[in-house]
DNA sequence: AAGCCTTTGTGAATACGCGCACAAAGTCGC
DNA sequence: GCGACTTTGTGCGCGTATTCACAAAGGCTT
């Protein structure tokens, strides 16, 4: 289930706030679901609760890690190493959570042998040999769009059966390979979409809020738009 | 439809290649999704196709921008700019498709009056001056979980009405206001999760790729998790 | 110890999304 | 101009997710 991490960390700021016990109600205002949805997910991982009590946070936690597989290490690689690449590296949800980043690669000779976030930037030439050497079983694709499907068609040949793909493109795998795709630019065109709803929709009044500027652009041609890069 | 960004995607690239009449089950192919799913999905905006031949490109990346509201320029903030901030303030995915960054806010002093894609870092303080005088409509919030909530209520109170959160926190907010969440760690921890599965479950065998690592670390407790900072 | 009160776990009803399969519609070749 | 072929648009059935509502279960108070 998707939202069993949410959970997760809500749990974890409650412990952080020395909490003991948990009410599923609690639980699901915390993580932003309905408390009868949230004890279904809790009740396939098996029966955690205490009526009349709720649910002991410490021991949930626990339950929750151990099926999300987080109670082991998971070695990671992150290829592309542009400004996207630097802040995955830096990211401090990935070690707290037993993800251990083992390498950083990069094409751009300029990028390779810097130093970020206590890793040296190796050439994507050692792909291979990272992915090897460490046991690499996710990969996290960073690279611009043009370079994904290459480097993903690498690491799965490799032998990672795991792609986080943050490269605006639709990565084609063997159905073994299970890919996540984050793309941040999507995300805001669905916002945009919403907005726009509430103004009215596409043929509705426009001229409320975030609408001062160029209104009378839908009726123009709309301009060539550039792939985007990293 | 959130589908709908990953056509227009998929349209440009035909574009690019010139091509000026796609069928559903091409374009579908290239957007990863089922051909009917597509076809009822365009279906929803219009009858845009031409049977027996199918959707000519141009027009029907004109009626999915408008629909998505892209025919307009939206205007963005970005709140926390740490390493992913600047990874975001970069993107060019943005800027390609009618989104603006009309503003770089940040509470650290030694960030403050960095200049950063173009943009000179604001402080924290200018916030609502900043939203008020660009008009901005969605804020992008990439502070620290700490920081997420408190910096939400201040945009949603200058009058944002979409936010697109990369803390990771379930931020409350009035229903007359959109929030979309990014959560990095989430995407890792669900593919972890698959990756278990594939190794056969929490209570499986353990030993094949990705698992040389730390096999036994299921029997301990968790270790103390830290809270993800930025 | 007994009853009340809180909270879980789950059956049942509902809503939703997905994909198949096909008829309608339009094009292209002859 | 006509028929065969291609492709859209959609009705329908199915499986899954979501929500309601309540009975079972455990703790707490008196």
């Amino acid at each position: 289930m998707a939202r069993l991490p949410v959970y997760l960390r809500a749990l974890h700021a409650l412990q952080d706030r020395g909490v003991a016990t948990v009410s599923s109600e609690e639980l699901a205002s915390a993580a932003g679901v309905n408390s009868a949805k949230l004890r279904k997910d809790l009740s396939h991982l098996g029966s955690y609760g205490t009526r009349g009590v709720g649910y002991e946070v410490e021991y949930l936690v626990y339950q929750i890690s151990r099926e999300l597989g987080l109670t082991q290490d998971w070695v990671v690689a992150i290829i592309g190493v542009g400004n996207l690449g630097r802040a995955l590296a830096g990211y401090g949800g990935f070690a707290s959570r037993g993800f251990r980043v083992a390498g950083l690669l990069d094409a751009d000779e300029r990028i390779v042998g810097q130093e970020i976030a206590g890793l040296t930037v190796g050439h994507i030439d050692r792909l291979e040999d990272v992915i090897g050497e460490h046991g690499v079983s996710i990969a996290v694709i960073a690279t611009p769009a043009a370079a994904a499907q290459g480097v993903c068609d690498r690491v799965v040949a490799a032998g990672v059966t795991s792609v986080l793909n943050f490269a605006p493109v639709v990565l084609s795998v063997p159905e073994w390979v299970d890919v996540r795709k984050v793309d941040l630019s999507i995300e805001l065109q669905i916002l945009a979409f919403h907005e726009q709803r509430k103004a009215g929709g596409p043929d509705g009044v426009r001229g409320l809020n975030g609408t001062r500027a160029a209104l009378d652009r839908a009726a123009r041609e709309p301009v060539q738009y550039v792939e985007a890069a990293e």
